[in-house]
DNA sequence: AACACGACCTGGTAGC
DNA sequence: TGCTACCAGGTCGTGT
C-alpha cells in the first residue's frame, strides 16, 4: 500500500514518538525472524530514518531494525503495548509502556535487525531519493539513454529511482504526458525533463498531504486525499481531454493511462 | 539482459 | 444470502 510519501509520514510521526525511548521486549508473532526480540532488547531508539520505501529504526549499539511495509503494512505508536489490534505483526514494548506496533492483514511486511553499517550499504544499491539534489533532469536523461524499459516499469524500477509505486509512477506520467509503454531511450530531452518535473512536484504534494492526513492507526487508502487522475479511474472520463481512462499490465500490476493526454 | 510469472498473504468487493 | 473470481499502494526468485 504505502508509497514513498505514505512511508515518509509514517517516519515523521514515528520520529516525535519514538526517539529516545528504550525498549523493554519485542514480541515477532509473524514478518520477521524471531531473533529480532534478542536482538533489540534493552536497546535506545537513536532516530528513524527512511530510504526510499524502507524504514530504518536506528538503535544503539551499531543495530537497525530494517522494516519494509510492501503492500499492506503500517508501523505506528500505541499508548499501551498491551493492545494491540487484530493484524499486530510485531509488538515492541518500551519505557514508559507504550508500543510500537507493525501491522499487516496480509502479513506481507517484512522486518529484520541487522547491522547499521551493513544496511547501510544495501540501502547504497537503491537509485536517488526523488526529492534531493542528487536527483536532477541531468541525472534522469543519463538512465534514460539506451534503455529500452518501458517508461512505467523504469519508474517502478527502485534502483533508477527509490518511492516511486504503482500510483504515483501512473500519475507522474499522466502529468507528463507520456505513454506508459513509450521506452525510456525514445524520451526526446524535453520530455525527460517534463518527466522529472512530474515527479518532484507530485511526489512533494503527497508527501505534505499525506504527512498532514497520516494519523497512525487506520488504512492510508482512507488517509488518502491526494487527486488522482488516472489511478484507479478506468472507465471514467479524462479531467483534461475528456477521453476514457484505461487501464492495461504491465510487470504483473495495472497501470492507469488517458490514451487522449499520454503519446 | 530483459521480460513474464508465480509466490508470498488476506480482505474487500463486484457479479452471478 | 452465499458463493466465486478478481483485485489490491511491493518485492523476490525462477524460468524462458
Amino acid at each position: 500500500m504505502p508509497e514513498m510519501p505514505e512511508v515518509e509520514a509514517v517516519c515523521r510521526r514515528l520520529r516525535g514518538q519514538l526517539v529516545g525511548l528504550r525498549i523493554r521486549s519485542a514480541r515477532v508473532l509473524r514478518c520477521a525472524d524471531k531473533a529480532l526480540e534478542q536482538a533489540v532488547i534493552r536497546r535506545t531508539v537513536t532516530a528513524v530514518d527512511r530510504r526510499g520505501k524502507h524504514i530504518l529504526i536506528r538503535l544503539s549499539g551499531g543495530i537497525t531494525v530494517h522494516v519494509h511495509l510492501r503492500m499492506s503494512g503500517n508501523l505506528f505508536m500505541i499508548p499501551d503495548h498491551r493492545l494491540s489490534g487484530a493484524s499486530a505483526r510485531i509488538i515492541v514494548a518500551l519505557a514508559g509502556g507504550t508500543g510500537l506496533v507493525l501491522e499487516d492483514p496480509r502479513a506481507l511486511a517484512r522486518a529484520e535487525a541487522v547491522g547499521t553499517r551493513l544496511i547501510n550499504g544495501e540501502m547504497e544499491k537503491l537509485g536517488p531519493e526523488p526529492l534531493s539534489p542528487v536527483f536532477t533532469p541531468d541525472w534522469l536523461l543519463e538512465k534514460a539513454r539506451g534503455c529500452r524499459q518501458p517508461a512505467k516499469l523504469f519508474l517502478m524500477d527502485q534502483t533508477k529511482v527509490a518511492g516511486l509505486g504503482n500510483i504515483y509512477a501512473a500519475e507522474a506520467l499522466f502529468q507528463a504526458r507520456i505513454n506508459p509503454r513509450k521506452p525510456m531511450q525514445t524520451l526526446a530531452r524535453m520530455r525527460v525533463e517534463r518527466l522529472y518535473s512530474a515527479i518532484v512536484g507530485i511526489l512533494k504534494d503527497a508527501v505534505q498531504s499525506a504527512y498532514l492526513a497520516y494519523s497512525g492507526p487506520g488504512d492510508f487508502q482512507e488517509a488518502e486525499s491526494f487527486p488522482l487522475a488516472v489511478y484507479g479511474r478506468q472507465g471514467e472520463p479524462c479531467h483534461a481531454c475528456g477521453a476514457t481512462i484505461r487501464r492495461l499490465m504491465q510487470g504483473g500490476r495495472s497501470t492507469y493511462y488517458c490514451p487522449g493526454c499520454q503519446k
